[in-house]
DNA sequence: GGTTGAAATGAACGCGCGTTCAGTTATTCA
DNA sequence: TGAATAACTGAACGCGCGTTCATTTCAACC
């Protein structure tokens, strides 16, 4: 027998993953089934179970790494020392990274419904995060006089949206 | 017994296809089922087979009312003599349009992959005619020397991407 | 070459799905 | 009042779902 133990990524399970986000980016979560992730993957649906505790799980992990994908290489990105540069070095950092990603950011964002309620905490707690980089940049430039922006809160998001969108439209 | 004849909407119909909107909206057509949109509307799953011959009619129904609406309402919206000038009609018509429809936007553009292939194809010919407005709009442009827009096709998509954007980050 | 143990199978489970339809209730109108 | 018809119920259908698990396969190692 091999019920799992504690690690649930040796070699196969990245391929699990690799086409859970292929099938949910191309049917959405809710219409996709293990028994299709399985066949894609090329096994039969309980060894899928090796891999994975559920279903839930398998799009909470690609939600989550993804985030935390994005927040280190925005860690490692960051550059610019008045606010225009570090506002231009994020823009330039978000079109990029998200363009390499589309699947990813795709389901980052439509499959949000679909996480039960701990695991869409979680994920909503690491957006802010990443939202809140982008937020600093918007006041520093405002208490410094150089931007003049009226709500920095809603500047951010119109901003990640049209960033996030442009991936959308540019194929 | 009422099995249906050919006109599917009397009274009761109105309030099936709000319920299937706001639930389709709030959670996504694959994981709504027919006995929770019943149950909105207050009755039991079998009574919704008055109003609607399946459950995919009800989500292509939606798209395709709305999408007709629509145009309609272009088509009477409509003005402008120069480019310009129906560049700016445009973008006013539908900012308004779609700020006042929320839910039917958010559900033309996240089911679209849940329509079945003939279905689909009707709702693409009918966004097809909409963006063809924009795009007969940016190429009077460019002909008479107003607009300076490399690619017509793209600049059309980009526009109404971000025009349909806003509506989802403007709340 | 025999033993181990991880990897995967495939049958089974209970459940909720979309859909059907005979039967019941409520309304209409002669 | 009573027949006709529209509206709706509620049980049933077959099916595919997510998940479990005893059993089989097979590569690695002594």
């Amino acid at each position: 027998m091999a019920r799992k133990i504690g690690s649930y990524a040796q070699t196969t399970g990245p391929q699990v993953k690799a086409a859970a986000l292929k099938l949910f980016a191309q049917s959405g979560y809710a219409a996709v089934s293990m028994r299709q992730i399985a066949s894609e993957v090329g096994m039969q649906a309980g060894a899928l179970y090796l891999y994975t505790p559920d279903k839930q799980t398998l799009l909470f992990d690609l939600m989550r790494e993804h985030m935390e994908d994005l927040l280190a290489a925005w860690a490692a990105a960051k550059q610019g020392a008045s606010p225009p540069e570090r506002l231009e070095a994020f823009t330039r950092f978000h079109i990029r990274y998200h363009l390499d990603r589309t699947d990813l950011v795709f389901i980052a964002y439509m499959e949000l419904r679909n996480l039960e309620p701990d695991n869409f905490a979680v994920i909503q707690a690491l957006r802010a995060r990443y939202e809140q980089e982008l937020e600093g940049i918007l006041r520093d430039g405002n208490s410094s006089g150089l931007f003049k922006i009226a709500d920095a809160r809603l500047s951010t998001m119109a901003i990640i949206a049209m960033l996030t969108g442009m991936t959308s439209w540019y194929r």
